[in-house]
DNA sequence: TTCAGGTAACTTACCGCAGGGTCATTTACC
DNA sequence: GGTAAATGACCCTGCGGTAAGTTACCTGAA
């Protein structure tokens, strides 16, 4: 970083410093939601004030967004290429967390975004939201029809509701995760391996 | 309602218009959360305005923490029930669940004010709402030792991590439940039964 | 070698508004 | 006329957002 920096500058380039501030950014969206995370905040926590967040990302919105495309695009490819590589229906869950658990290492707060309550419904930020829900919980559904076609349940609701909150599961999982620092990603798919196991003969 | 009346009076008896508030505070609180949720608009359902909320709870603070306790003592009275009744471990989550589905049917958005991400951690309100969680977490990691000692796994953090996961897997289930009005909870109880039976063999 | 000027990075100081909270007052019944 | 129920009008803070600079580095001409 920090090469080939060409005419007038001062500071820190405007491509690290965006870097800087989707990173705080993310945890800030992620640990208040949309609604309760403060722009004088994030920019607090860069070191940087509040003008320099609207010169780059243009509003709140902007700043948002950009957060959520790369959370959004990571989470969608590595749940993606886990679900690619195929395998008995049992086995898919854990495959896909511990996708998702290498993902977002070192960046666990990240998850959150995807199922932000505080969100408004309406408008790009949350059409782009919906956009990737959307997709995460397409793939929850292709898991959840597998898993109870090969058990003889086939009724829509049930599957429907499966999925929804097969999502929950990953979340309350990331979320306790979260408050566990020392715990690497092998740890938590070592962890979730041993449980299902244990619990449902998985 | 509404009789025995005694000295001045004009309007809906404090008792009763109490009882409104908390009603509409909780619907507004569950749905938007404790930062999201506004007094105004909370006011403009009961179809009152916000002083009288003032003056009847003192505060936002105030007004969560009687729609909280409401709540959560009527939670922690269905589980402690359903607990108590007692059978085997894989038995219990049905139970639980089918208590708690009982108890929020005509208002499932109580059990929302719970958990929610966007209290302040500090202040009355916080510690009111974290003795709350951590008495329903009670519950929920003896129910997760009885199961999991059943089964030979006794690490700690294995019984942390699954009791955590429950409370979510039960707040996945009341979300959902939410978006299907026509669903009842003698529905709910037997649609977590039958998938249960056929995933787990529970 | 120096220094004028251009530009990217960054800041100070402000606006408007929504939302929590309060006070004095009015309304309607006993 | 006493009292409970209820309101209109107000204050203040915090936050999203903006305008008008200021700072520091680079470049190229004298």
């Amino acid at each position: 970083m920090t090469e080939a920096r060409v005419a007038g500058t001062k500071g820190v380039p405007r491509e690290e410093r965006e870097a800087q501030i989707i990173g705080a950014g993310t945890r800030e969206f992620g640990r208040a939601g949309y609604s309760g995370a403060s722009m004088v905040e994030i920019a607090r926590q860069v070191g940087v004030t509040k003008p320099l967040l609207y010169q780059y990302f243009g509003s709140k919105d902007g700043l948002y967004l950009a957060c959520l495309h790369r959370s959004g695009d990571k989470l969608t490819e590595a749940v993606a290429e886990a679900m690619a590589r195929g395998g008995a229906p049992e086995r898919m869950p854990l495959a896909v967390l511990g996708a998702i658990f290498t993902a977002f290492d070192q960046d666990r707060y990240a998850w959150k975004l995807l199922r932000d309550e505080t969100l408004p419904k309406t408008g790009e930020i949350g059409a782009a939201a919906e956009d990737y829900r959307s997709r995460l919980d397409a793939f929850a559904e292709i898991g959840a029809t597998e898993l109870m076609h090969s058990r003889g349940l086939t009724a829509r609701k049930d599957i429907e509701a499966i999925a929804f909150v097969w999502t929950g599961v990953v979340d309350s999982l990331i979320t306790w995760w979260i408050e566990q620092p020392q715990e690497t990603a092998g740890d938590m798919a070592a962890r979730c391996a041993r449980i299902m196991e244990k619990l449902f003969g998985w």
